[in-house]
DNA sequence: AATGAATGAGCGTTCATTCAT
DNA sequence: TATGAATGAACGCTCATTCAT
């Protein structure tokens, strides 16, 4: 019924996928503001035609990279973070820095930067900040289910909402990228010992 | 002989005030880099010409902004901190949030919104950067001053460096600013509670 | 494989004339400074996008009508300096003057005007002035050539350096020019009398 | 009657001189259009509106920096040019010569550069063209009287009016100018004995 | 579906000139 | 008279986006 597309459904996703890489080394290195249509189509290696038969404008390449820089730790430690017995609070601040860490090292772009970029654009693009609302809230229940458990085993205060100890925990992510950009000093190990040192179990 | 500024140091002064109060605004609502110098020319009130007088180019103003931004919260707070007995790690950060939250309700810009802006422009500008790391390092010596003080009076593990702790004390303050930004749920009062859950005294 | 153009190269080629055509109407009528970009893109019929497409800077562009006013009348008299005999230095500089009128009068822009400009324009512009020195010692090399070929034929002083005789026959060139440029009074005819009269054989 | 001026006439001219100083140091440099009036102002020590006090308009500073330029080798040789008995063609060129060499080694700006810049600014700008008439028209003037002594002496063909002579010999005068301008190559020397080469006497 | 030349509004900045002091 | 801060149109150039091929 439908008209059949010329190329299939995975091949599209590959190029989408290509034209977003390319956009995430351009706002790594420039923000969401400084990159060009130009840079990105030139990064991505297509034509400018091709770049808008998968994004409709620029607006949704911001919102498309926004949504993947946000997403980058998440997946990483969403299984650990839901293990039997519930990892203390420290623990999981261990595992988001060293997940950081990780990444800006090991791929191709810093997503720290990306990241932080995203959180000013949430500042005046709706669309980025409902993904960011939906991305960091995501963060803030898993955080809230663990936590939880940690009440039941004593880490954390049973008497205070899970909710608002999860907003207070996660904190320590942005603190952590905030000051990996402006700062050498910063590593998980001195930041969870850190941590440790002001009470967190 | 020398000569006679026709406007005194003062008016100068207050022009440029001027000037950074509309950047400011502007920045607030579109962040540096959709802020064009027509907007801030427009919201100062004044020509291109003159705004030009005060300000060598948009990069300046930026600077400027920048600067202003991620200083408003430290002046309020260096007073409070200093005094004796060292105030313990919940009562700074009570201090901290309440300040912000002041600070977007009463200023009739959200400096919140401008600060997130220079954390991610310090990502791509040199000159932003060394701003960020002398604001947030000043900060975060402010933090380990007491924080060591804290150490003498039990509140803080005296095995652990008084920087590291402090490492972990600075990241209240983003996490405060981007949950802000983005939802509406959190205030001093559910994140003060949620830092003494996870063991903060 | 290769990136196929999707205008020829000599569509290219018209475009990029049709703006230099453009270019040279307007530097003719005003000079270079005082023609802007937005007088030549007007001129031109194209969109400043397009212009810019085929130039990268308003330099650029001085710097190809630079080198175009001051091709004008070398090829026109090339070919007929090389012929044998070698034509006289009073009938070299019939052709060249004769040139000069016909260019000024059937082109509908006045080339003398522009390449005054471009004398101009190389005493500060270091590319404009390697253009001119180009040009010009090109013109004064033929020059010299002929001029040795007059030599054996005892048309000129065969003990000078032709070189030297060639600087001097060079200066008939923008004299004319000059000259037709602030009077009306000046034809081929009145010029090559009068240097025939001070001994120019 | 009239209004008692406050600084005298002399006052009044040693200011204006100072403005045109500072403007032909600055045309020398850039030419008249990238020359702004703020240039001519720092030049000139002054402040801007002073310089407007003296100047209706930077189209008038043109004028009178062109109006210097072109007045420049005239004073000096016409004492010379108008001796007993009339000096040859070639002793003309020589004295014309070696003055433009001693301005521009002497004098802090180079006028050469400042001549051409308003021979190009007399093809847009008609108060300049007229300018340039009466300059060069006073020079071809001076040139005829003594050609006319000359064809009298025997130096020139006297059947030829002198006028036409004199269009003739003028040219060597832009035409060393612009050589200089371009080339190292070109002295008095090698240039008067060039032109002797070629039968001028 | 893909190309890349073309569009023209908008960018950051400078300009010649004025006029309150 | 002299000052220099202010004006705002105009500068050279870039941008996100379109559409004929």
């Amino acid at each position: 019924m439908a008209a059949v597309p010329r190329i299939s459904e995975e091949e599209r996703a590959t190029r989408r996928e290509q034209i977003l890489d390319a956009a995430m080394r351009c706002v790594a290195r420039e923000g969401f503001h400084k990159t060009s249509m130009a840079h990105v189509i030139r990064e991505s290696g297509l034509s400018a035609g091709a770049v808008y038969g998968y994004f409709r404008s620029k607006e949704e390449i911001i919102g498309a990279v926004a949504d993947r820089a946000m997403d980058i730790v998440g997946p990483a430690i969403g299984k650990a973070i839901s293990q039997s017995p519930a990892p203390r609070p420290t623990e999981i601040i261990h595992l988001v820095t060293h997940a950081i860490v990780r990444q800006t090292e090991e791929a191709e772009v810093d997503i720290t930067r990306v990241a932080v970029s995203a959180w000013a654009e949430a500042a005046r693009d709706e669309a980025v900040r409902a993904t960011a609302a939906e991305k960091i809230g995501g963060f803030r229940s898993l955080y809230a289910d663990v936590l939880r458990r940690g009440q039941e085993a004593g880490d954390v205060d049973p008497a205070v909402d899970a909710e608002h100890a999860a907003q207070a925990l996660f904190a320590f992510m942005p603190g952590f990228m905030l000051q990996r950009l402006i700062f050498d000093d910063i590593t998980p190990e001195t930041y969870v010992e850190g941590i440790k040192a002001l009470g967190v179990r």
